[in-house]
DNA sequence: ATCTATAATGTAAACGATTACATTATAGAT
DNA sequence: ATCTATAATGTAATCGTTTACATTATAGAT
């Protein structure tokens, strides 16, 4: 059995209030108690019992995030810095993988309230978010990061898409006002159809007429991105230029582009959104929309903060974010 | 307040004891009472209070995950598998970051003690693992995944790196039996050094000398990887063909292939280790030492799992799990 | 109808902390 | 020495479950 607070409060010779008051840093103790205390506490070892002291105080110092995906590095990096930014304060974070599905988010959600979490922090996969109603329900509020969804509102973090695409778009076209293919993930989410609206406004912008055959909308995955540019590298008449939507459909764009010997100076130059390592490395984007993916963690996080310590009522708060044009290479 | 057993006791007519039967399934309970309760809780809406719960069973079905770093690839995607498993049987996952740091190893494996979760998977950061004896003292499992420490012994799944590299080089060196060189992670690492014995054992099965000059260790990283292939192609003679043992530095070395115009075709024949989905599509590496992630998270959960519904004093099981060879590419 | 064995349910004490409230100690004022 | 204000500590209820044990209901045997 593990020591627990009466022990501490026996050795010490004081109540378990007493006990509370030190391992609370609280004030109010006479400075030999609390060092008889700390002797105490030290020589048996004691450990707060945080269940315990959950169940009295219901707050359980911890966090649920629920992302669609758990291996996917533009996740676990916004993951990186809601942990850094909760660890401060004390709390954990128990990661929850959807597997972009509506119905495992329900089922976390539910989850989480078991769990009784102080608050969760949402990447939605999809558009509705209707079944996270039960967190706030239940008293638990929520943050939704880098995506929103069209039917439930809470406090968010966000990037500015469109800006970010219509600026990066407007690059490329700036040089070459030719023809310019997007390649995108599904208009079912906020960020996929912000930034090809961003396509579009750029479009506009240089008075071109969309194409509807140089729009092509899959998922934000690499299979994806590879049959896509395959998709356009087999037109007839391929375009010269390439906006992609997302880092992982970029990743398999130009897996095909290497497959089929394509170099990155006989291959449409390319626009990127997103900005993980690899990125750089293939070398092949002209241009890239950079996501200040830290500040899109810690935004949320300190968010959350603020909803759990601060008033439930204040009004919702949406935090954009602005992106960062990177241009990699002249051509 | 939320709605307690209680309160659904008083709405069943019944006793607490009972609705706690039914919560948790018990048999010996009346299918009219059952039915009766159940009801009430649909009504009521009732959620059990896992935290109560945790109290009274000393089980608080969370395990934790100690990795050296979150937002990496190849650890998440050991992590998703670890969730898969434990998901099943109820359990959720904390996962700690710790930055590689050993410090923070002990700092985070006290928090889970404080936390009461049921076990520990860790994925440790060097070749210590003393500071870890605290969780096997507060009798929290603990299982080792990916690689293993030096001073402190656990159930454990690893890969066998050795013979990986040594089957890799070996494939190398039956092509070319000139030369080749090594870039490796620090030989603190259990797996590191693995992976350099491998490349020794090759050399040795090709009565090759090994050649101190062609040996270069770093760390796991891309920088790393980036500098020392950098090192390599600025020899007055540099070797054709290189063995990288990890990816992250696998993938340094291509980015510096690349910032300085090496195609595949005028680089030093390269092999791999690892399998990030980003290897595959470099299409640099001639051969690749796949490791089987998703099977070192699955079998380091359920190895926990026996741990913790199982005998404590069982001896330690050490799973050692075969790598892969890739052949990519013929040149 | 009575007894008995077993099934079904209930009672109440834990689990280990926090904390409102009560009590006692202490120091300064008179 | 007594009183008072405040500081320091203690008492005990409470959080929401689980569960050992006690009790009551039920059905079959006589």
């Amino acid at each position: 059995m593990a020591v627990t607070i009466k022990d501490v409060a026996k050795i010490a010779g004081v109540s378990t209030a007493t006990v509370s008051r030190v391992v609370n840093n609280e004030a109010g103790i006479k400075q030999l108690t609390r060092s008889r205390v700390q002797e105490a506490i030290t020589s048996s070892g004691y450990r707060v019992n945080t269940i315990a002291r959950s169940l009295k105080t219901s707050r359980s110092k911890t966090i649920g995030l629920i992302t669609p995906e758990i291996a996917n590095d533009f996740f676990m990096n916004i993951a990186r810095s809601i942990e850094e930014v909760l660890e401060k304060s004390g709390y954990s974070l128990i990661i929850c993988n959807t597997n972009e599905s509506v119905k495992e988010e329900a089922r976390r959600a539910e989850l989480l309230i078991e769990k009784s979490v102080d608050g969760v922090i949402i990447i939605p996969s999809s558009n509705s978010g209707s079944h996270f109603k039960i967190l706030t329900d239940a008293g638990i509020p929520v943050v939704f990061a880098d995506r929103l969804t069209g039917d439930f509102e809470a406090d968010s973090v966000v990037v500015d898409n469109q800006k970010g695409v219509y600026l990066a778009v407007s690059y490329l076209l700036a040089r070459d006002q030719n023809s310019i293919a997007f390649i995108g993930g599904s208009l079912e989410l906020s960020n996929a159809r912000e930034r090809y609206e961003g396509y579009l406004k750029a479009l506009e912008e240089f008075s071109l007429e969309k194409d509807d055959s140089l729009v092509l909308i899959g998922n934000f995955h690499v299979d994806s991105g590879f049959k896509l540019m395959k998709q356009i590298m087999e037109m007839q008449n391929p375009p010269e230029q390439v906006f992609i939507a997302n880092d992982f459909m970029h990743m398999g764009a130009i897996k095909y582009l290497i497959a089929n010997g394509y170099k990155p100076d006989n291959s449409p130059r390319i626009g990127s959104f997103d900005d993980l390592e690899l990125s750089s490395i293939l070398g092949y984007a002209s241009v890239t929309v950079a996501q200040p993916v830290k500040e899109i963690g810690s935004k949320a996080a300190e968010l959350l903060l603020n909803r759990i310590e601060g008033d439930q009522n204040d009004p919702y708060k949406t935090i954009q974010l602005q992106t960062d044009l990177k241009i990699s290479r002249m051509r």
